[in-house]
DNA sequence: ATCAAAATATTGACAAAGTCCAGAATATCT
DNA sequence: AGATATTCTGGACTTTGTCAATATTTTGAT
């Protein structure tokens, strides 16, 4: 319940605000969500919150590890609660639906480049690009003969 | 020389024209370039062209793989001529230099995730994020005691 | 409980990176 | 030369997000 986030937050240092924990409840439970998504979520809940409440919310949880940002290409900001353990993300170039992967060697190995060239490394983003089951089917419909 | 360029052109179906052939050779000279920066190279080369060209052509020659992608966080889309070999990004999260990373375990291995899903994936896009050796010492000169 | 200091939230303006439009003009390919 | 493809102009518009000044809330110490 509240209780949960409200730890969460004080543990990390931040005031417990009705607006973080709107904020934060909806990335716990909608992961891959975009900003304009929270926002929805969140005045549902809320009544009313500000655009601008809802990305201080986003980038303060973001800056202390409470959440982490995606960002693929052709779409907005992603955000989602399930942090430290550098999964990664395999999505539909159709219909841009995203899914988690677990880290493909073990515990953070893609953390390790061929070559660092001297750059002191702190996160490999991995995604995997394809066409999920349901689009490959509906192309393959349409190439019916 | 024009030769060159226009010949890939060409050979991917497309029209060779001045617009095209401005913005390829910006893109095969200056790796991981932005749009603005496509545009200033490209304006200077022909005296003018509009910002609409430039997209025109950076999207056409990006469905056609002559030129790939890539959108690190907090920057722009950038663009580079090297395609066709899976190879990865290291980004400095301090100035966002840019560099090159070859396939980490040979030849296009990430396409392989631990549980694929029933995707039918094309892609393994991965950026490795660090700090630069540059950005390092102006760390270390600040910690100074 | 009360109160002041610090942290947050609100509001409205602003900015960056692109896209869309639509007709007229131009260039390319065969 | 003719058919087709591309570009130009240039503003309006969209999306995603930030900035800055002001108002409100939270917190922790009385
Ligand atoms: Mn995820
Ligand atoms: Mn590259
Ligand atoms: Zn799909
Ligand atoms: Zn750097």
């Amino acid at each position: 319940m509240n209780k949960d986030l409200s730890d969460r937050l004080r543990r990390h240092g931040l005031h417990v605000t009705a607006q973080r924990l709107a904020v934060l409840r909806a990335v716990s439970e909608h992961p891959h969500i975009t900003a304009d998504a929270v926002l929805d979520l969140a005045q549902a809940e809320l009544g009313a919150i500000s655009r601008q409440a809802i990305y201080d919310a986003l980038n303060t949880l973001a800056d202390k590890n409470l959440i982490r940002r995606i960002q693929p290409m052709g779409s907005p900001t992603r955000y989602e609660a399930r942090v430290g353990d550098n999964h990664h993300h395999l999505i539909c170039r159709i219909c841009g639906r995203v899914e988690d992967v677990d880290c493909a060697v073990g515990a953070a190995p893609c953390l390790m480049p061929s070559d660092a060239m001297g750059y002191e490394i702190d996160e490999a983003e991995v995604i995997y690009w394809g066409r999920c089951p349901a689009c490959q089917a509906q192309a393959d419909m349409h190439n019916q003969t």
